[in-house]
DNA sequence: ATGGTGGCGCGGCCA
């Protein structure tokens, strides 16, 4: 694996075609989608294939959905958060060679307080249970997708206005602090980056516009896949394009 | 507290 990118397209069907613009450019070996929102029936997974990708997904009807896109065959190893019975379809776990790769979409959460929110945290807690399994036999392990939370206040526009809010309240952060304390490292943050260097604009009120944005997008990977990591950057050009995704799609790449 | 925009699927939910 030479580059492996994370992309929350907002729904599959609808960026088809900046998808597939996307990889004809970028060309990553590895794509982890989050948003597909389709049913696995109706995912297309012909037109993926026709760009030289193998493609697992796993979807459901209007919201939420993974898939991972991969130019060597992958093989599925979970769909689900082992003993976190969850009919929402936000986990894609798949082994690519020597490297676990693990699709994540993380709840949104809503408003702090709200019972989404309380779901949210229910979930990190037993996501960052299941990988501390997996990081005891899986040294090459990367996580990646939209975390719907942003680390800390570098990845805010505003701090201020963003403190204590849905996507960067202190208890959301301390989970992801626990995630990573299992030894992960947030590779975009391995390298200097500009300033104001953001993932996710609301498409209201001109948000990408004014850069108003959060970086929740992230790729975090072990210790033994983040040490020969070459760099790690946030492509803008895909939100600049018509009828964009919010999400700008985020990679990283190693020297082969 | 609300509304601003977008996707799904055709009213209202979710982000």
């Amino acid at each position: 694996m030479v580059s492996i990118a994370t992309w929350n397209v907002n729904s599959i069907r609808a960026r088809l075609a900046h998808l597939s613009t996307w990889l004809g450019e970028a060309a990553p070996d590895v794509v982890a989608i989050q948003e597909t929102k389709v049913q696995d029936a109706d995912f297309p997974k012909d037109e993926l294939a026709a760009l030289g990708y193998h493609v697992l997904f796993s979807g459901q009807k209007s919201y939420n959905g993974v898939a991972l896109l991969s130019k060597r065959p992958a093989t599925l190893v979970a769909t689900d958060i082992p003993g976190f019975d969850d009919p929402q379809r936000r986990v894609l776990a798949a082994r690519v060679d020597d490297c676990l790769v693990v699709d994540l979409y993380v709840p949104n959460g809503s408003e702090v307080g709200s019972e989404k929110y309380a779901y949210k945290l229910s979930w990190l807690d037993a996501l960052t249970a299941w990988v501390a399994t997996l990081m005891a036999s899986e040294p090459r392990i990367v996580l990646l997708g939209d975390f719907n939370i942003a680390p800390d206040d570098r990845d805010v526009h505003d701090p201020e206005a963003w403190r204590g809010k849905i996507l960067c309240s202190e208890a959301e952060r301390e989970r992801l602090r626990a995630l990573t304390a299992l030894g992960l490292v947030d590779v975009f943050r391995s390298f200097e980056q500009a300033p104001q260097s953001f993932s996710w604009w609301d498409y209201r009120g001109g948000g990408f516009r004014r850069n108003e944005g959060l970086r929740i997008d992230l790729i975090l990977a072990s210790a033994a896949l983040g040490i020969g990591c070459a760099g790690c950057a946030i492509d803008l050009a895909p939100r600049r394009w018509e009828k964009p995704s919010d999400h700008a799609p985020v990679i990283a790449h190693w020297t082969a």
